[in-house]
DNA sequence: TAACTATTTAGCTGATTGGTTAATTAGTTT
DNA sequence: AAACTAATTAACCAATCAGCTAAATAGTTA
């Protein structure tokens, strides 16, 4: 990151995009368990088969979650654990973030 | 992130929104050296004070970078390391997904 | 006070995006 | 082939947002 051409910046920032939208955090969730098809997400989600298939295409094409057809159904499973790195980071980073502002 | 309420969940993405803009994590990624004030990093950026400045305010907001007002300037710096860390994950991620996509 | 410099804020515009419903595609079963 | 189920894609809408210019605010200096 210290002598990133700029261009670069744009797949990093593309990246933290996928990452930045409430619904596919809670997929993401989901999935840390067991993996699951796109109608079973939907529903546990709340929201329509066609929005969470997209989700899916996203953080598919963006290497988050593989894909993997059996039957009528599309199962789709985490393709890399770090992302949950990731993302405990920045738990830690909003809950130190709030004890500050608490504090102040 | 385990066990986290749906609530919480816009929290993170919202830290994950302010990391998904090329111009911003320029400007963390020149606040890496030292600190600038608005109109250095405007310059340094190729863009407008006033849109670097509203930047600034949106990371200043989300604790990424503190504010210090001195003389007519205002000159920001870090205020969480921790985001590079962050950052330097993501690059291994996409590097490694790089890799992966020119075997395939 | 007036003039000047730096930053912030307001208001606008074009582009992007997350949700929807409806149509299409793919696979299974009768 | 026809009917059925599941997933994807297309088309649309409302909301968000990054850029700009212009106006407003804050601090310094003559």
């Amino acid at each position: 990151m210290e002598q990133m051409p700029v261009e670069a910046l744009k797949d990093v920032a593309a990246y933290f995009q996928v990452l930045a939208e409430p619904t596919r955090l809670q997929v993401l969730n989901l999935l840390r368990k067991q993996e699951h098809n796109v109608g079973e997400l939907a529903g546990l989600c709340g929201f329509t088969a066609a929005n969470i298939s997209r989700h899916l295409a996203l953080m598919t094409q963006h290497g988050f979650v593989v894909r993997e057809s059996r039957g009528t159904s599309v199962y789709y499973r985490i393709a890399d654990e770090s992302v949950y790195e990731l993302c405990d980071l920045v738990c830690g980073n909003i809950a130190r973030q709030f004890e500050r502002s608490a504090l102040s």
